[in-house]
Order: C-alpha cells, then structure tokens, then sequence
DNA sequence: CTTGCTATTGCAAGAGGTTGCGCTAGGCTT
DNA sequence: AAGCCTAGCGCAACCTCTTGCAATAGCAAG
C-alpha cells in the first residue's frame, strides 16, 4: 500500500491558487538576468494547472504531456530557479522522494502513518509549537515544511 | 507490514557500544529460520566496531575494506533484517540519504543547519515536547528519530 | 556425511536525482 | 536586422537505493 489520500483540510478555493502570483514571471526572471526559456514556460503552464502537493516525478509526468521532448533534469533546475523566486518550495516526503508545494502561502509539515500509508497535514499552531520548542532549545529555527515525519496515526497505533 | 523487535539488553559504556548485543546473533538469527552468511558475518564486524552514525554508503565501504566483493543490494537487505532485530536504526539525513544509528540504545531526532551544515541532536526532553504536541494534536505517534530537520542555528540564522 | 529445502546472494535493470560539458539560443546592444 | 555574451539545454555518466530472478549455499534432518 503506497500513499496517496490525504484525510485532511486542503486550502484554497478557486481552481488556480493565488492567480496573480505567476503573472509577470518572465519579466521577473529576465530583470534577475535570467531567461524565459519555452521549458521554462511549459513547467509553469503545468504548475499554474496543479495546487497543493505535486511530486518531481508528476511535474515531469506532466511536462512531458505538453512536450514530449523534456528532460528531467531541465525540470529540476527550472524547479531550483521558481523556489529561488518563492513560486514553490520543495521538501521531502517519508522515503526521501522530493515533493513540491506550489504557491506555499501558508508553509506546513507532513506526518505519514507507516501502517495506512495516509498523509496529514500538521495544523499551523501545533507546528508552531514545535518550532518554538527547538529554538527555545538550540535557537534553532527549523523549516517544518522540508520533511514528513512518519509515524503511527491514531487509528494505527497498537 | 513487517514490524518485529527483538531484545536490545540496554546500556553499557566503552568504547564499542554495548558489547554484549552482538552476542549470539548468529543464533537469534538461525532461531528466526534465517542464515548466518559470510556477508552477514562481515557487515556485523564492521558495525561492532562502529559507534553512533553511519552511512548506508559508509558501511559498503567499510564491508568492501574487509572484503572486496560486497555488492550494495546485499548490505542493504541485511540492514533490513539487522533493523528488525533492533541492532541499528535507519533516519533520512536532510538530503533523504540513509543514516544508521548503531545500537540504537537511546533514540533521538536531528537538527541539519542549511547554512553551516552541522549536524544537531535533539536533546530528549525537547523530543518529548515535540511527540507530545503531536500527539495531542492528532493522535499521531512519530518516530522523531526517522527524519533530520533543515533550518539554521543559532549562529547562522539572520 | 549426504540430502533437500529455501533463504540469500550477485547481477542486471530501473527509479529518482545530480552534475559536468559542449552546443544552442535568449535577449540586450548596436 | 545582426552580433555577442552567456544562461540554459540535452546528454551522458554517476550516485543512492530497490527489485526480480536464477543460481548458490546455509543448515537441519536423516
Ligand atoms: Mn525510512
Ligand atoms: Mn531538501
Ligand atoms: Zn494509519
Ligand atoms: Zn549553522
């Protein structure tokens, strides 16, 4: 049994998370010295189209449905240069495989259940308690977002 | 899934953590109806001598000094069955690569500074913050010492 | 010691990612 | 409209880890 269901809220209403937030892309990579590349334009096509959590491997998927021609690694380094901008934010699910927010407005953590393979989102306020217990402890501020801890969910535990 | 443990003594100080753990792993093994192999016996040299983390990659090179043929596949399969015995425990660095905690006699979390690149334990009460707010939250029993979590220290952070 | 069952091994192939390199092609300048 | 500079592209190779499969070899029984 491999993931997938996610028993729990999921943000946004309308189809395309934060409209605007993509517009002006091109120009916004071009005044960085950077360039507006028809790759680079097919991931975002794909990206303006997804919300929530999407893997590298699905990204890739779905490039390629629009361009048969992509390669992977042009995807992860568009994908380097999109989270450098804030427009996704990358972390890592229970086995390690990266896994990609897009339009991270409200960042959040991830717990997998080992025994059903289900995924949960942490609620903002119990990450923040965590976040203040590790800087209350190291004065380490940590990125809750970048790891999904795994675990037992109540319905699994013995 | 598979999920078994099996005695784990405790404690002990010198050098080689708990010493006696290793003892009679040959037979523990042949109990369970499996084999004791001459590349079980080598992975199980490298690691008495091993204390505290290692590297999956780590442990093929250590295995291949002793001896040259060891292939991956069968380092890591043995790991598996080491884990159910409860003589090592696998974590995911921040990268998602493998790390193993040899004797796994007190379990703990990492902290991984994105700007330095040091490496932090979590100090146990501050775990038990940690697992019980996400207990209280969800219900939810996380293994804390699976995941390494990204962030910047106290020397590092703006 | 021999036999026989089957756990384990080594290998090849594959999945997910990263990296170095030479060639292509954005896009600013003239 | 051309040219130039160099960011970005595709490719090949490599890294870590996983999996299917056929051949091997533990080990317990006779
Ligand atoms: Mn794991
Ligand atoms: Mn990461
Ligand atoms: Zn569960
Ligand atoms: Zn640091």
């Amino acid at each position: 049994m491999t993931d997938q269901l996610a028993p729990q809220p999921e943000q946004d209403p309308s189809s395309n998370a934060a409209a605007g937030a993509w517009d002006g892309i091109a120009e916004r990579l071009r005044a960085g010295g950077l360039r507006w590349t028809p790759q680079r334009r097919t991931l975002v096509e794909v990206l303006r189209a997804c919300k929530g959590h999407v893997t590298a491997t699905e990204l890739i998927g779905l490039c390629r449905e629009r361009d048969a021609t992509t390669t992977p690694s042009t995807v992860y380094r568009t994908l380097d240069v999109l989270e450098e901008f804030g427009l996704v934010k990358h972390g890592h699910g229970h086995d390690g495989r990266e896994e990609y927010h897009v339009l991270p407005e409200q960042i959040h953590g991830h717990l997998y259940c080992e025994a059903c393979g289900a995924v949960w989102e942490i609620r903002p306020e119990t990450g923040a308690v965590i976040v203040a217990a590790l800087e209350a402890d190291l004065g380490f501020v940590i990125d809750l977002s970048h790891v999904t801890m795994a675990g037992r969910c109540e319905g699994c535990r013995d």
